[in-house]
DNA sequence: GTATCTATTTATCAAATGATAAAGAAATTT
DNA sequence: AAATTTCTTTATCATTTGATAAATAGATAC
């Protein structure tokens, strides 16, 4: 009945054991590339295959699998914004567009990865409200921001624009479309055609063109 | 053991019979609204409550659920392109600026429906080669012919013409993005302070605006 | 080296999934 | 009205799902 040279020659030589906390992370790590890939509703199994463990080791770390995914919502979401992308947008040592160009570089390095912008939309999709509430923040911390700062390059005070017929912040939401589009063409579309680096170049400036027109349409500050 | 009264209370009064083709299209219906709610890992049976028939039924319409995912995307994709659209966007007895507000709030009237954009992301999260054939069919059939036009609008010859630091189709790419972001903060995001209409009128003027400029830059034609 | 602790696995569960076969019921044909 | 066709349901299956309990095995303490 026993068998035990096929024991040892079969079994598993992979798992070794670790401590919580580094088993912990490495099972987040690999949980957030594995739900970019197959959605919220791939299976725990595997997920644990993926990582060398078994399944039920999980519930070892996390209460459940919702757990497991709303700290990797966390990961993805609040500990990849950068505080940098405030101060230096803020920075009027340089021109606009420099900064703008120098944002956007950033920010869409971080977005338009693959996991970031994926686990967005398979979030989007399921009615979470992670997307509505990181859209606040883009407005409220980065558009609004950019509105204001472009308004103090070309001499105006932001309360004080009339514009024709757009609320203020339409136009940076226009770029800011522009440029997130691409990344969704890029890594959602699998469109390997798209060139990140152009269209930011092309809406920053676009962008600027059109603020300055608005801005100088109704001159009478 | 019988129970004949209550047979003739609880049972169901609903489920008629009908006649094949009929029921197919109810089912397919249904489906679109079922599969853009929950994504194509929506169960079978959840779907046949919801159209009041009972599960083994659709084996009967459909070979497999695949098979019925498939004509799901056929009837939203194919079946909803407006050939006017192509037709409308070569008119030159209107101005150009008028044939792209028209075009914009006919395709976004389509576009931009619950069901059409969500099984949209839905496949494109999936892997499904949908998104990038739409995508071609939409810059070949669209885009393409409305930088031709546009060159056209301006005197010029699309060929002819020699872009700064862009390709050509990049600023017709750059208004469309920017009009199609709002579809999704709108319908994926559900975010209901969009203004869908501000946001074509507002792309299209500044396209218009910075076309012309590309257009003009190059004046050795 | 034995005992204790804890990380990991094996075995298993109940519920839900896509799918099939056979039974039932509403039409239609004759 | 009986027979036949076909639309629909009931019963059921094999898999897969998230999750739990008990057994195993690698550490550390003594």
């Amino acid at each position: 009945m026993t068998q035990p040279n096929l024991s040892a020659v079969s079994a598993k030589p992979s798992t070794k054991r670790r401590a919580p906390e580094v088993r912990k992370q490495e099972v987040l790590t690999e949980a957030i590339l594995y739900f970019a890939d197959e959605g919220f509703d791939g299976g725990t199994r595997g997920l644990a295959k993926r990582i060398g463990i078994t399944q039920p080791l999980f519930y070892r770390y996390f209460p459940s699998k919702d757990d497991l995914v709303n700290e990797v919502y966390r990961a993805v979401y609040l500990d990849r914004w950068q505080d940098s992308w405030e101060v230096n947008l803020r920075d009027d040592r340089q021109p606009i567009e420099a900064r703008l160009l120098q944002f956007y570089s950033s920010y869409t390095g971080v977005v338009f990865e693959r996991n970031w912008l994926r686990i967005y939309f398979f979030a989007g999709l399921k009615g979470l409200d992670i997307n509505a509430r990181y859209l606040r923040r883009v407005e409220s911390a980065l558009l609004i921001p950019i509105w204001a700062q472009t308004c103090a390059a070309f001499g105006k005070s932001p309360s004080g624009v009339n514009p024709t017929a757009h609320k203020a912040n339409d136009l940076v939401w226009q770029m800011h479309g522009a440029v997130f589009y691409h990344g969704i063409r890029q890594q959602i579309y699998g469109d390997n055609s798209v060139d990140i680096d152009a269209a930011i170049q092309l809406a920053v400036k676009t962008y600027l063109v059109a603020a300055k027109a608005a801005l100088m349409a109704d001159d009478h500050t």
